[in-house]
DNA sequence: TTCCAGGAGCATC
DNA sequence: GATGCTCATGGA
């Protein structure tokens, strides 16, 4: 048992799009599973074995300063700090990086829903059968597991053309091409450039990997979403976006793109 | 039927 | 480096 604090939010943290293997239980709590391990959050309280303690204090980024975060990000911009006010207690996990990658390559040009479903027929029919007290569920499949398959063995995913990009991921980072154990030690830029050594795995991508499981904060994903934030609400578009994210977000850019997004997801930008 | 979804690869300039 | 086209799938 491990209480996340006052400070923390269920619904924002796993509806925000950051993670697909959540899901909500009817009532509000939520069971998910993460390398191997299942565990219940009801309200403020995670509810997991004791040995998994540790991993679920990382994985929930329990040594972030929020509070410091959210003050700097909304001081100079009102309209961040209405998306912040509605996402609070959102927090940016630090998932599994294959994990990650094979979600996001999956997430283009694809819907929520869609990608939840196409990562649970995965996972169901190439992870590892888990018992827990929860029931049963299955872990992501390894690399190792999905570099030994065909694009026939994928058809059952009808996970579409991205099928191709599944193996070549699963094949690059099985032989240490693009290796995982190494990547959280490089540098930004060249943890970003050897992700997009996997085919499917372009600029946004890679930057959603690097927020969502190597916790580099600064990086700024832009989806068909944020560019249409950028241009409706803040009227910058084109070359003047990155100067734009880095002037105003900084070093933070990344928490400032999940609480637009969380917010105009939900409600338009006019 | 057409449009859209947390884009990327590729050709072309 | 920018632009335009295409890529499976399924729900609205």
């Amino acid at each position: 048992m491990i209480d996340l604090g006052n400070d923390f939010s269920p619904i924002n943290t796993f509806e925000c799009g950051q993670c697909f293997r959540w899901n909500d239980m009817g009532d509000g709590s939520y069971i998910g599973i993460s390398c191997g391990r299942v565990c219940l959050v009801r309200d403020n309280i995670l509810d997991c074995p004791s040995e998994d303690d540790e991993f679920w204090k990382a994985y929930f980024t329990f040594d972030v300063d929020y509070e410091n975060i959210k003050n700097l990000l909304s001081k100079h911009d009102e309209k961040l700090k209405k998306c912040i006010d509605y996402g609070s207690g959102l927090r940016i996990l630090k998932q599994d990086v294959w994990e990650t990658i094979v979600s996001f390559i999956i997430s283009a040009n694809n819907n929520i829903p869609r990608i939840k479903s196409i990562i649970e027929t995965l996972c169901r029919e190439f992870g590892s059968r888990i018992e827990s007290r929860f029931g049963a569920f299955y872990s992501f499949p390894s690399a190792e597991k999905l570099s030994t398959l065909t694009l026939s063995d994928l058809a059952v995913l009808r996970v579409g053309y991205r099928d191709k990009y599944i193996i070549d991921a699963a094949q690059k980072v099985a032989s240490k091409e693009v290796d995982l154990s190494q990547i959280s030690s490089l540098s930004t830029d060249d943890a970003k450039a050897m992700l997009m050594k996997i085919k499917g795995v372009g600029s946004k991508v890679a930057d959603c990997v690097l927020l969502f499981s190597l916790s580099r904060w600064e990086q700024f994903p832009k989806d068909v979403w944020i560019n249409r934030i950028l241009n409706d609400v803040y009227t910058v578009s084109g070359s003047d976006v990155d100067e734009f994210i880095q002037k105003n977000y900084g070093e933070y850019a990344g928490f400032a793109q999940q609480y637009m997004y969380y917010y105009y997801r939900d409600n338009n930008t006019n």
